[in-house]
DNA sequence: CGAATTTAGCAACAGCGTTGCGTAATAGGG
DNA sequence: CCCTATTACGCAACGCTGTTGCTAAATTCG
């Protein structure tokens, strides 16, 4: 995609980005905070900051006099400076958000989506949706884009919707291309899960390790945050944490297999036994935290939070006695932050991760082979 | 750890390793090549090659005549210029490799190790075995280091372990330093699994996408390799893919749950019943696919390679048949290139990766705070 | 042999963080 | 009140990247 050629300006965003993470997480810095954090000198970290605060991005709060010496300067994000909009489309329901810079939620409004919604159907809804929002707070030049999150199975880096499950009308949609010329706005399409969690992350900024979200909502799903981003796999296609097999001839599932976490863990709460559908959902994140490792488990979904504390209660006895404890070993189990919002935050926040946040270096995949070298001819 | 200062001389690393691992991977390239897989500017690449024309680890091989026009410089990696040795530590046994720039294994040799050997056994074991690699070749200053690839827990971003499994002399024992001082040589330490995924990222260069390298030898284990780099966990833990429930209320693992993967496949196993064993570890393969869309799954490990065909076709058949398949949904399956040297030769290749792999950047973990801003005292 | 074409490199340049050093702002002591 | 120590901050020159503009070299074809 946007290639990131590795030249000299390529480290004026980043660094950039460093500053605007840590006033994303810290509300107020000084300048030797930046220079404890980055590891850059004090006379760069100058640089920087007079370049966001022209930017409008930051702007001083203020002195600290700590005793002795010329006090320092702090300063802090403006958090009205940008806005994102963030759409979460389910099957039945459209959620639409307007978040600002420092992940803070300012609006949320559902409207309901028809049965089977085809493409346009759900077009006609966000542009009225987003012209709600715009017409009733001033964003003139500040809206840096929409972001969209979906079920899956879906294309993330070429915004296309595969084929969105039980959702007819969705092959092969081209989403994040008709979606911009319809709304006039730049749009970042994702999967629900991986939104999700780049909404706990992106709040908690460079403090967030590795982290999973559990969404049980309908479906089981989840959204991984790992190394730093979000891991979406090589299809876009990670987080289906649902259809992993906890019961080997187990019931069977709509996927084809025995004993998914899904079936099971749906006909406990369908039984009305609460108390065993959340002991499961427990099992799959512990198999999760043994694969992979995590700090952090998020959960959200509708379904969930309908029970929290059940689910909270038995994902957390599950961590702290199921995993080979030791005092170096930790992870914690917490409720999202965000409740419902989650997803259509999240959803936004990737739009403004994508213009301040701390950016790749191009990825060390493949180029179209230019089919250059295989002319041959080579001669010794 | 190694914190990288976002500078200008971050670049030049970067450059220059990406253009190291096209060469790791196409073995001839020309200007242009690089020229397209970097986006580059030709002067760029010009400078960036000359450089490493100097320092020895590229060299000219003859020229490309494509027809008008005048040929263009063919390069090549110079294999030969720098070598590592893995260690790979199980527990009654020490493997030893040789591993040169280009991801070959030049050697290899298998000791035995003591019952329940101490630290200091080890490090006698890898001197006396190091000195006789460096005896019987010539590779004044060309050696990069040690890395050696072991069973944990274990804390690799501070070359400690932790508890390795069914080792009684193995308590936070800090085996990097100790080692280092002992063979007068850089060590890098880190988990077997992850040492050979390493492996087959390294020699497959860019092309790489996400992969697990599933490995099976007296227990179960996994490394992972998502987004461009080893995946290790928050702590240094991920992989214990062996200890998953795949069968709730099934047999006690001696982790203490029940029905972990592990449990029922050696069950199996232990039974003669390959062809199950085979099969349910294939349940295991699928439950990752589905959770992180995988695009290679690598079978390793000496228990596994005994049976290496009745395996690969499981977990094959499985691959293709579970997942629910699309055109754009591939997945391959491969037995490790590298047969039982694999997580040796991963070591090595680890110890190469930090000097000549492409870097990262500065990562987003918190610093210890300097408790600077704490103080509080602002003042508006 | 000259024109067209492709590759390669020299030289000047722009943009990044760094270094050296001077200046501003504060508290404390004589 | 002045002087000093201390801390914060910025200007200016610098070194190092990759980039741009332009020239030279090597080859094929007419």
């Amino acid at each position: 995609m946007t290639r990131t050629t590795a030249d000299v300006t390529f480290l004026r965003g980043y660094n950039q980005a460093l500053v605007m993470a840590l006033g994303r997480t810290v509300r107020t810095f000084e300048r030797s905070t930046v220079v404890d954090a980055t590891g850059l000198t004090p006379q760069a970290v100058s640089k920087v900051i007079a370049r966001l605060t022209a930017d409008g991005l930051l702007r001083p709060a203020g002195v600290r006099r700590p005793g002795i010496g010329k006090p320092a300067v702090v300063y802090e994000l403006v958090p009205e400076s940008r806005y994102a909009i963030g759409a979460h489309v389910a099957r039945r329901t459209l959620r639409l958000v307007l978040v600002d810079l420092a992940g803070t939620v300012h609006y949320s409004a559902v409207s309901p989506l028809p049965g089977d919604f085809t493409p346009e159907q759900l077009l006609d809804a966000l542009k009225s949706g987003i012209d709600a929002i715009t017409g009733s707070n001033d964003l003139d030049g500040r809206l840096t884009g929409v972001g969209i999150g979906m079920i899956g199975p879906l294309d993330h880096a070429n915004g296309l919707v595969r084929d969105a499950h039980g959702l007819r009308h969705w092959h092969d949609v081209p989403l994040r291309e008709i979606a911009e010329t319809h709304l006039g706005l730049p749009v970042h399409l994702d999967k629900d899960v991986t939104a999700g969690i780049t909404a706990e992350a992106w709040r908690h900024g460079g403090t967030f390790g590795d982290a999973v979200l559990i969404m049980v909502e309908s479906g089981i799903g989840g959204g991984f945050w790992l190394g730093g981003t979000a891991h979406r796999g090589a299809h876009t296609n990670a987080g289906e944490f649902g259809h992993t097999v906890v019961e080997l001839d187990g019931p069977p599932c709509v996927c084809g297999r025995h004993g998914c976490l899904e079936i099971v863990h749906n006909h406990a709460a369908e039984a009305g036994d609460i108390g065993r559908a959340a002991r499961v959902l427990a099992v799959g994140v512990v198999n999760l935290l043994q694969t992979l490792d995590l700090s952090h488990v998020v959960l959200a979904g509708a379904d969930l939070l309908r029970h929290a504390q059940h689910y909270l209660a038995a994902v957390e006895e599950a961590v702290h006695t199921d995993v080979p404890r030791a005092d170096w070993l930790s992870t914690d189990v917490t409720l999202s932050s965000l409740g419902a919002d989650v997803i259509a935050a999240g959803a936004a926040m990737q739009v403004l991760d994508k213009h301040y946040g701390v950016p790749d270096l191009a990825p060390p995949q493949r180029q179209r082979s230019a089919g250059r070298d295989r002319h041959s001819g080579v001669k010794i």
